[in-house]
DNA sequence: TCTCGTATATATGTATACAATTATACGGGA
DNA sequence: TCCCGTATAATTGTATACATATATACGAGA
């Protein structure tokens, strides 16, 4: 019998059934539906051009993937996600990410060595050229090749899911010239560590390197929409 | 705007989208049906006596926890779980169980204190009379009040996850008499360190409760049959 | 004017019908 | 006997119809 992915993601995005799921989550994390809104099936459907059932189906993975709230018999609403929620996650993933690192330093493979470092420098170059997008876009990439250099589908998985759930606040941090300099900073160093196959000192790197996100996100007062 | 649930569950369990989902989701927990086995919608549903749709939208949300993987156009198949998935779900419990109590340390509820050492009494009291059964409860419930008393919907449900998950395999161990005696007195200490206040301690002593389990579960040949 | 009950509209929940895809059975040809 | 193509059956994917639950509008009565 085969090894099975356990915490199965919609893989098959350009399916019908992947094409109305990924698109209602992009209309969510892109902020396109406010929270606390309902959604409406039929209204959706006629949208992307199919009938309710797929929309509905869509909707029930959604729910468990927390992005709405399904209240039987009424209606599908977008949920919201407040300051503790956030900072419980990068609790969370503060830890896992040092297990990632931890595990990544024993097991990346040479190519993906090579597009970490790559990452790096691209990182650096746009930096100083003051490219936010590709920088938010590489800083993403960064933490995505880790989670595939751990070797671990669970933890991959899970950090994955973590990731995606804080992009709705994080798509507006990182723009801060000093912190995205420090946060390249300490990607090189988490990297450097990896490389040289110091698995403790990657771990600990990569867990501050979560903590100071955080930090920086509140001294910045992103936080204070999310205030429940 | 409120503070929603984030990573909803299947709440209504007496609803009929609920008892579709749980009932399929319980068949498979159980071992009814074997690892690989393909699901028909029709089978499910002439059984539970509904019909497709609602089997199908149970599928959905099975697949993404991760219990059966769908084929588009095929089918939808049991999934299994390797050793290496086990493993490293205790590795990533450690840390979390670790987080999970000494947040608990911190916001722990009169109630749930009680609870807690009521849980220990019993569980001793069980051990001795050599109740299998009880204790096996026991051990679970142990866990799920420190999963509330955390008092992070994040962590509680990202631990219950995790938790569930496990006992497709942890159902057959915890028989030998010297492990529950050991698990116990840890169960113990963690409480003790929690009333007292001391946070690290029990972060501590969760940490390596779990990796004792898993210690356990290896010495004693459990994991043998999850051999990829 | 306010309250409450009823009627209507609207939305979700479920079942069924049809379409598309995949698996299976069968038979001809080398 | 084996290989392979076609026909058929079975299963999933989607759309639609009907059932049920909820929200809204309106009017009678106090």
């Amino acid at each position: 019998m085969g090894s099975y992915d356990v915490k199965q993601e919609v893989t098959d995005k350009y399916s019908l059934r992947g094409r109305v799921f990924h698109k209602i989550r992009d209309d969510i994390l892109s902020g396109r539906y406010r929270v606390g809104e309902e959604l409406r099936e039929v209204a959706i459907g006629e949208e992307i051009g199919v009938s309710r059932t797929p929309v509905r189906e869509a909707f029930r993975q959604l729910e468990l993937e927390g992005l709405i709230r399904i209240v039987p018999n009424k209606g599908a609403y977008v949920t919201g996600i407040t300051a503790k929620d956030v900072r419980d996650i990068y609790m969370i993933r503060s830890l896992l990410e040092g297990l990632c690192a931890r595990w990544a330093t024993e097991n990346i493979s040479k190519e993906q060595m090579e597009e970490m470092e790559e990452n790096i420098f691209l990182s650096e170059f746009h930096a100083s050229k003051g490219h936010t997008e590709q920088m938010a876009e590489l800083d993403n990439r960064f933490h995505e090749i880790m989670y595939e250099a751990c070797n671990s589908k669970m933890l991959e998985h899970a950090l994955k899911d973590y990731h995606q759930y804080v992009l709705r606040v994080r798509r507006k941090t990182l723009s801060t010239q000093t912190r995205s300099t420090a946060s390249n900073a300490e990607h090189r160093d988490i990297m450097e560590a990896i490389r040289a196959g110091e698995a403790e000192k990657a771990e600990r790197l990569a867990n501050s390197h979560m903590l100071k996100a955080y930090e920086n996100m509140v001294q910045n007062g992103y936080m204070e929409h999310y205030e429940e």
